[in-house]
DNA sequence: CTGTTAGCGCTTTCAT
DNA sequence: ATGAAAGCGCTAACAG
């Protein structure tokens, strides 16, 4: 091999053809400096005379010279990355969040390095492990079943913003969504429309977010006189399946309704199923409200009356945060209000 | 700060209060033996006394010491990480494709990392030189619209297994579809139905797995001797809404059919949406199939005729594949084969 | 079996 | 303004 590092020039890019990386000191000796000009220049930190700046431009362009990135972290003690610990890498509402990320992190120089947790607190403390010792200037953590007390201590070492997750001292570097509220609002939204019988197909009642939804929706009822029927709230596990599953139960008990809140929208999809296989009609029949707003319930039949939630921004702010917070910066996150959308999958009661 | 590298015990796991981190130097000391045998021990490359080893693991316990990967990756050259460049982190089939190479890479000791390139020849390219920066060890490319000889060239530096693309090539390195034959049972199977009209939304024909699908599509249709009508045939872009417009066209045209096979699931679900407004009925009127079947065929209303291709055993494959490769195997993909689901969007012509 | 030592490629003093 | 040199934390010869 020697210490020949064979180029050839294809499609406007220079490509090495040998595995030999191409290093600093390369493009010093190509351009007649020193090491250390050549890390002035293209760190910009220093003063350096135009000539050198050029040419050491010049042998960046020629050689094609592209840092390498653990010499630079082991240097410089930070890796220009942050870690974000999803859930599920094809979880729909989550996915949304993340595309907030991406966009909020593109073209800051910080690069997003990904986990997922699968909602099981082992795996997640493990990936989050992972993703500390890759180095990750910063944390982003979406959800999630982890302690608090294992969160408290990430941030205390780490920059941390947490999306959709409630830590009591944490919150101001929380991005929260409105759980209560949205459920709240889809509830009333049903109740408005003349339903008494409403259902409730929670999700996994350990987590926050179920547990406020469900919250929400009893707060309704209360607040417009509806006495509480436990028989009409079923226990889901967010996933479409469980939906189909609680709708048959209501069936098999002969239980009587006319409207169904599910804490999100999979789950409302499957209910629906369900009700279709039934030869049930929605809106006619059962009037149906989601949550999360998912890009498909726009295309259901009928389309899905929903919480809509800013999955996009929230995940856009998340990413602004935790390079503010890297920077040294007070985080400060401006709660998201949920909010109704109607469609056509709710009717008035007959 | 001093040295002090202030311990605290919690939960089970000791963290690190000062941002210090504990390096081996530190561990070689608290256990009394030299760097390099704490290194013969971490990595069991040597044989190493039973006391040392023993003393060696007790420190790295007690310090709850974490390599610096990038001191490793820098000294071995290695990173242990394999590249995943995907489209869009929420495109969902390609999700489930990004679930099987989680699934395949967990527990190999390599890990992740993930850029989407969103179906642009730049921003890919961009995309895939970042990962190279980070030094992955092989890259796995899930579709796009980079050119064969960007990624041949990729291939000549790198391990790289492809994901339904084909570069003349690459073949034995990728991960196929089988594309023609999934879009010829679909058209077979509405043929079989005595569909006779049978539209066709495509995908973005630049793509060639739209190509394939459409061309599927006609041999079905010459092979059973029914002429091809150009009215039938629309472009879409892969997403519902694309799907929708479809159909309006097709009705705004005073076109008739009596099926529809739409080159993915979500231009299915558009399709279905635009029909449901018209208060046309899915199967009674028009049947419609659709390619993918994502999660989300089994629960619409009625559940969706689609074909199926096994995404999670793919990206499974993908990761196997590409990790055989980082340790110098020959590749050897058995291709996949597409199959037919029939539910209940479809029903023999009327 | 084990310790010493020389890098890996880059940043950053410290001189000049 | 610029060069020399000392690490960053780890691996991998190289000597015992």
């Amino acid at each position: 091999m020697g210490g020949m590092k064979a180029l050839s020039y294809s499609k406007g890019v220079i490509v090495s053809q040998s595995s030999q990386q191409i290093t600093m000191q390369d493009i010093a000796t190509q351009s007649g400096v020193s090491l250390s000009t050549v890390s002035r220049v293209l760190n910009g930190s220093e003063n350096v005379s135009q000539e050198k700046q050029a040419a050491v431009m010049a042998a960046v362009e020629a050689l094609n010279y592209r840092p390498n990135v653990f010499a630079q972290g082991l240097a410089r003690g930070a890796s220009r990355t942050v870690g974000v610990l999803t859930q599920h890498i094809s979880a729909p509402f989550f996915d949304a969040i993340l595309d907030g990320v991406l966009a909020g992190l593109r073209g800051t120089g910080y690069s997003p390095l990904f986990a997922d947790g699968l909602w099981r607190a082992d795996r997640e403390e493990r990936s989050i492990q992972l993703l500390l010792d890759r180095q990750v200037d910063g944390l982003i953590v979406l959800g999630g079943a982890t302690s608090n007390c294992f969160l408290r201590e990430i941030a205390a070492q780490k920059p941390l913003v947490l999306v959709g997750r409630v830590v009591p001292e944490l919150t101001h570097q929380s991005v929260l969504f409105d759980d209560f509220k949205g459920a709240y609002l889809a509830t009333q939204h049903l109740i408005e429309l003349g339903h008494r019988q409403i259902v409730h197909i929670t999700g996994i009642l350990e987590h926050e977010d179920a547990l406020l939804r469900k919250k929400g929706y009893l707060q309704a009822l209360e607040d417009a006189g509806i006495p509480i029927n436990d028989n009409l709230i079923l226990e889901g596990n967010f996933v479409e399946q469980s939906g189909v599953l609680a709708v048959e139960m209501l069936f098999n008990r002969g239980q009587l309704f006319s409207a169904i809140f599910a804490a999100n929208d999979q789950m409302a999809y499957g209910a629906r199923l369900a009700l279709y296989r039934r030869g049930i009609r929605v809106p006619e029949d059962v009037s149906l409200v989601g949550y999360d707003d998912l890009v498909h319930s726009a295309y259901t039949t009928p389309p899905l009356t929903t919480i809509h939630q800013p999955a996009f921004q929230m995940g856009e702010v998340a990413a602004n945060t935790i390079l503010g917070l890297i920077g040294g910066e007070q985080p400060e996150i401006a709660p998201f209000k949920a909010e109704l959308i109607v469609r056509n999958s709710t009717a008035r009661h007959r």
